[in-house]
DNA sequence: TGCAAATACTTTGTGTGCAAATTACAATCA
DNA sequence: TGATTGTAATTTGCACACAAAGTATTTGCA
């Protein structure tokens, strides 16, 4: 529940973005460092395979970013960001604090100790 | 990320049941309480409206519970387990035990801290 | 009484998580 | 070299969250 909650407070200033959360972390995970793999993009973010393969799809249609086979292991393919991905980092540098809004009933304490025992769960 | 890995772990023995995790989350509030409408079912589990109308109808398919009409008021709906469903319960009943070791590298303090922790994001 | 507003539920379309199977390519080892 | 094994990514099928629109019924108010 808590983390449906969370996903719905991103959803109204990603849709002015036109991105859907998973598509943000996504980006945030391109933005923090660009022309990765499509399996450093799944470790970074933790999302489904099958899943990203659409979600690159539909950024690609949406001219975020692009992606290219990787002539030296054709395997693999790197994912690159065009031009409208970066631009829209600045128009998404405005998301943190607005969301921090959304936790004004806690202090930054709890905060950070919910993030700790989330991570604890994660590892587990 | 904590969220999936939760539903993740409720996965083994939610499947020897045939029940997927929003369903075992149906399935908790009716042995909770019995023959209540849909409306409150929504209010108990934070299931979307539009998605338990199809769980509920796979359930159904699956004899663990019958969708009568209220005769007093013939938009609502109740919510009957059946034999079924009823039986299920004791085989359910190991399942918080089981659940509770995925999370035995976490102390019961942490833990409490945690629940407490997610309800105030879902108040906020 | 009659009609607008509210309530209960369903339907449809999109996006994602997950599992399992598949394709394409690379690495390894006999 | 050729076959096995492993890795990267895609595909398919199912289940659910969400939004928005639709249907049926009840309420409330003029």
């Amino acid at each position: 529940m808590a983390s449906n909650r969370i996903i719905r407070d991103y959803r109204e200033p990603l849709t002015q973005l036109d991105l859907t959360y998973p598509q943000y972390i996504v980006m945030m995970a391109l933005w923090e460092k660009d022309g990765i793999t499509i399996a450093e993009l799944l470790e970074k973010t933790s999302i489904d395979g099958g899943a990203m393969t659409q979600i690159l799809k539909k950024m690609t249609d949406k001219s975020l970013l692009s992606i290219v086979k990787d002539e030296d292991d054709k395997r693999r393919k790197v994912i690159k960001l065009e031009p409208h991905g970066d631009e829209l980092r600045h128009q998404a540098a405005s998301i943190p604090e607005k969301i921090k809004c959304s936790f004004s009933h806690m202090t930054d304490q709890e905060a950070q100790q919910l993030i700790m025992l989330l991570d604890k769960v994660n590892q587990g």
